[in-house]
DNA sequence: GTTTTTATTGATTGACGAGTCAATAAACTT
DNA sequence: AAGTTTATTGACTCGTCAATCAATAAAAAC
């Protein structure tokens, strides 16, 4: 019963059954034929489309950090000066969108894809980068030559905070990742004039 | 060619391969076989000793704990007052033998391990519990009241500049690693009486 | 209205891998 | 010396799973 265009629905249905299935098993282990039974299909028709377990993966992965550009592109969007900036490129990191249950997981285990797979670390790059230099750009002229210091301790201790979300039982709790990471920015703008 | 006493012999190999073996591949998903061969014996002999793949990941993952455990005791013991002893639990956390190449990538995939066996999150839990309460221990006669928050922040940061390392290309930057942590701390102590 | 393209799946293949077992043999016990 | 325990492995079982294929059918194109 070929409904014309139904590749990019299926492709979509794919990526979210990809994310919420690894996030459930909190594993990459997870075979084509779950992840398809979940976006309602055969596992022959999720082949057909990507071709290969690894492309789901990467299709999912490059959903996750769309997404989690996106929000900090919005959170970006409403602000004023460098202060207010840095502070909605952190609270953009832990809206609804990325900070929640199955992406977290998701998001840890491709981590861990990216070890294995050039694609997947290309990726991470890209994300790690450009978090990176989106915090400099602020950065600067707060804190001068070290910039590049707190931008670095930024961003690790984002990954930190999620990691650790990943490992706590219940929602995660954005608020408090905030709070934590909210408070390290604080201090590093404290002494600076 | 039964040398008796073979048992803890083998099992040290067994684990020590397996810490290779997972932070070369970078993935979980090395099987029993290639462990086995890399320690040296057939896997039905890997099975004899541990019984399943599972324990032998446990097994491994106790190490990598213990390991980390005795070398922040060991930057402690030489340690005196607060502050010291705050620089020498980050200090130890970036020590040689728990801060290389395929004991970090272990660390991350053991991660993962403990989103699906208990055991292992067990295990992850202690380490953290362990960690928090050493850094609470040193900081509350520091920062009083916000000691719950800095060790957190703390714990997070390690925790995030580790699975950083594990993508990073090359030896890990170990001086890298503790500049940025103990830059944190001494952020956090400045305002503080 | 026939050919081509797109959608879809059940069935199959082929590989791989965890765990078991029976067999071999050296040491230790009595 | 006979029996028991410990060490060790090759061969095998059984299940799983990624990927392929052949077949079915509806839409589109010609």
């Amino acid at each position: 019963m070929p409904k014309l265009g139904a590749e990019p629905i299926r492709r979509a249905a794919l990526v979210k059954a990809t994310i919420e299935t690894v996030g459930e098993a909190g594993s990459l282990e997870v075979t084509v034929a779950q992840i398809a039974r979940r976006a309602g299909m055969s596992s022959a028709l999720a082949h057909h489309y990507f071709g290969s377990k690894e492309q789901i993966f990467l299709a999912a992965m490059r959903s996750i950090l769309s997404i989690y550009g996106a929000e900090v592109r919005g959170a970006l969007a409403a602000a004023q000066g460098p202060e207010a900036r840095l502070r909605a490129i952190l609270l953009g990191s832990f809206a609804p969108g990325s900070f929640r249950r199955e992406a977290i997981s998701a998001w840890l285990n491709f981590y861990v894809l990216a070890q294995r797979l050039p694609e997947a670390r290309r990726l991470l790059r890209i994300y790690q980068r450009r978090l990176k230099s989106n915090l400099m750009h602020e950065l600067r002229p707060l804190v001068g030559a070290r910039a590049d210091q707190v931008a670095r301790g930024l961003g690790a201790m984002i990954d930190g905070v999620y990691i650790r979300a990943a490992l706590a039982e219940g929602a995660p709790d954005a608020g408090y990742a905030k709070r934590i990471v909210l408070e390290y920015l604080e201090r590093e703008l404290e002494g600076q004039p």
